[in-house]
DNA sequence: CTTCGTGCAAAAAATTTGCATCCGT
DNA sequence: ACGGATGCAAATTTTTTGCACGAAG
């Protein structure tokens, strides 16, 4: 487990006025666990319940939006049913080509966003953050429509 | 109404042995009608329901799965919610800014996919669409967090 | 001791499905 | 006629909320 990590998330939490519950602390570990990869509420949910028995549903959800907020994780939705969740990470910007087919991820370090930021700044807009998704098929459902 | 591109998405659906029946019609005229806007299923029923009346929303729902995977519509979620749907159009290929707080959206021209695209042909997934999108908070919203 | 967080249960929101029937082709 | 498409109603799935209690700072 990366323990810097632990540590700026438990320190953005704590500057926002966000108690450090040890249900808020297994989501997080749980979530440090996946870094790099996405995560599901409710495997979330389930990986957490191993850390901290008796944790909630509504409380992951509730954990996840607070996490949303303060820009510690990035929710994303593939296709079909959930979103899903994952960490971001200051040290290795990344994002994704996605099998439309299997769901299947893998992460691309290579970033569009320095280069067009300059072509953006005329915008009335305060930008935060991005999201740059790939779709296609993969090698094992590759099917070209 | 552009009729080139009713034009075009009536015959990828024959091409895949979809039938033309008023209310598909209905649903696809509406989405021309919106050409460079996202629309939610809730709206796009809703607005439909004006040029076909009796058209049920498992219907929207049904016509908006089979538009999308032929690449004719495209699906996103933002942030929280509904999904919200937008004609791909080809001769105008754009993304968007999205405010975080109020939801506005705004088009960017701008596409980074024609440079990365030599970086990532390396790997093994077979390109079909992307997605870029940048949030932020808009003039109105404007609050750094 | 004050405020935020949690569990529980229930509700709401969004989307999907089964089935009988209907209608393009 | 055949096979896909629809309406209707009901079910599922996903997420949110109210409330009383418990715990962190």
């Amino acid at each position: 487990m990366d323990m810097s990590d632990r540590k700026s998330i438990e320190e953005k939490l704590k500057a926002n006025n966000y108690k450090l519950t040890p249900q808020r602390r297994a989501i997080i570990e749980t979530l440090i666990e996946h870094k790099g990869r996405f995560i599901s509420a409710e495997e979330l949910y389930t990986k957490t319940l191993r850390r901290h028995a008796q944790t909630d549903f509504s409380t992951v959800y509730r954990n996840l939006e607070i996490l949303d907020n303060l820009e510690i994780i990035h929710k994303t939705n593939i296709k079909n049913g959930a979103a899903i969740y994952e960490l971001i990470c200051h040290n290795s910007h990344h994002h994704h080509i996605i099998c439309k087919e299997c769901g299947k991820t893998e992460i691309i370090d290579a970033c569009p966003i320095e280069e067009l930021i300059k072509t953006i700044e005329t915008k009335e807009f305060t930008l935060t953050d991005h999201k740059f998704e790939l779709y296609g098929y993969c090698s094992k459902c590759c099917k070209k429509p």
